[in-house]
DNA sequence: ATTATCTATAGATCTATAGATAATGC
DNA sequence: ATTATCTATAGATCTATAGATAATGC
């Protein structure tokens, strides 16, 4: 798009998309293939189809880039939970559409973006802005398992885990089985979470059925 | 131990162990904190208190290094699986054995080892030794779980993912909340996997307390 | 003699910066 | 003049090997 500039050595870019983006992708791609300790800012460049030193026209350095794809990636998963708060209908059909829409998010895209999760040093200080994100989606998954339970969102912290954890199995998943179909994936992981709380067979059944025609998913 | 050879220049391992069992757990904290592609083999060396030079007297690279933590954990697990074969316990009381004996694991020693597992690379050729053995626990899964349902195990196999996605789940939960309580966790996941296969309540409460006077874990 | 270690190093790779250049905009 | 790119490069780091050395074993 931009036609300002020095033209790039290689040709322009094919994606079509804004240099940035095509950092961006190109990053993520080796991030969640090769490693990001293993991808080096000459290789995410090569890709993006610019020389190593205009990487940093752009971003500061690798872990500049990383922030950007954990925030861009989390993002949508908070919007959609914050949408929720909006909703009236019953906690159990709002978690079932939370899950399974954590859980598309997850699957959807050709890289297996949730994996920028699992990268080490994501627990540092340069990624805090990411976690407080994390902790606000993580929070409406404690608001509304407490809510299902009867409970206080402290007492349904154990709980919340487990259904967290069902959620962003599907990331290793993803990893170890390949491309996995959603439309399939999606409503079994929202049933078993729902399982896990104990909701009752018949109840979930109707929860299924309701939440496809309450929500966007 | 091994009094042969020029002794260290930063003196004799403090440890007790082996050179080799040196480089593994400085290898092993490394990968899992710091990451494997951010992990030279200098650092490998310097936290196991050798120069760079002599991890080649031990492993032929950074690659085998990781092989060898790789095999060394999944083997626990996959000898606790075969030998569920021996028990003639119900499947149920099985599976909730296991699924509490490989949570256990996961949470035991020093280093989230679990974490070994999310390494991008592992599904590649040199670690097919590793995948093997892993296969072959996932294999354990899915019979007992298909003996829960009374099915077969290949009809059982995206019920068994879901099983195995709790399991593994807590390596991730392990990473972002530190240390956790194994006595607390370990049958609260094993708990949910059960209520993920629709066992009822009442039959729950019977599992864990037959588990327990039924296996060592 | 054998062994486990060491020091030294060649060659590759990686990061970050300096400064040049090839476009458009004014 | 402004911009997005480029080339070039200094300095750091990393891998893998060659060859020396400081112990014990025979």
């Amino acid at each position: 798009m931009p036609t300002l500039g020095r033209p790039r050595a290689k040709g322009p870019s094919t994606s079509g998309l804004s240099t940035e983006q095509d950092i961006l992708a190109a990053a993520a791609h080796l991030f969640c293939t090769a490693g990001y300790g293993s991808t080096s800012t000459h290789k995410i460049a090569a890709r993006a189809g610019i020389s190593q030193a205009s990487m940093y026209h752009y971003f500061p350095g690798k872990q500049a880039v990383l922030l950007r794809l954990l925030m861009e990636t989390v993002r949508p998963s908070v919007e959609f939970a914050t949408s929720l708060a909006a909703s009236d209908a019953p906690a159990d059909v709002r978690l079932w559409a939370l899950c399974s829409y954590d859980t598309r998010l997850l699957l959807s895209g050709p890289d297996n973006l949730g994996a920028l999760y699992l990268i080490p040093g994501v627990d540092e200080e340069p990624f805090a802005e990411f976690r407080t994100e994390r902790e606000r989606l993580y929070g409406v998954y404690r608001e509304l398992v407490a809510a299902v339970l009867d409970t206080t969102p402290d007492l349904a912290k154990p709980t919340a885990a487990l259904v967290i954890g069902l959620i962003e199995s599907v990331i290793l998943r993803r990893r170890t089985e390949g491309t996995m179909d959603a439309a399939e994936v999606a409503p079994a992981i929202a049933d078993a979470a729902l399982r896990v709380l104990r909701v009752p067979e018949r109840r979930l059944r109707t929860v299924a059925r309701t939440t496809s025609s309450a929500f966007t998913i």
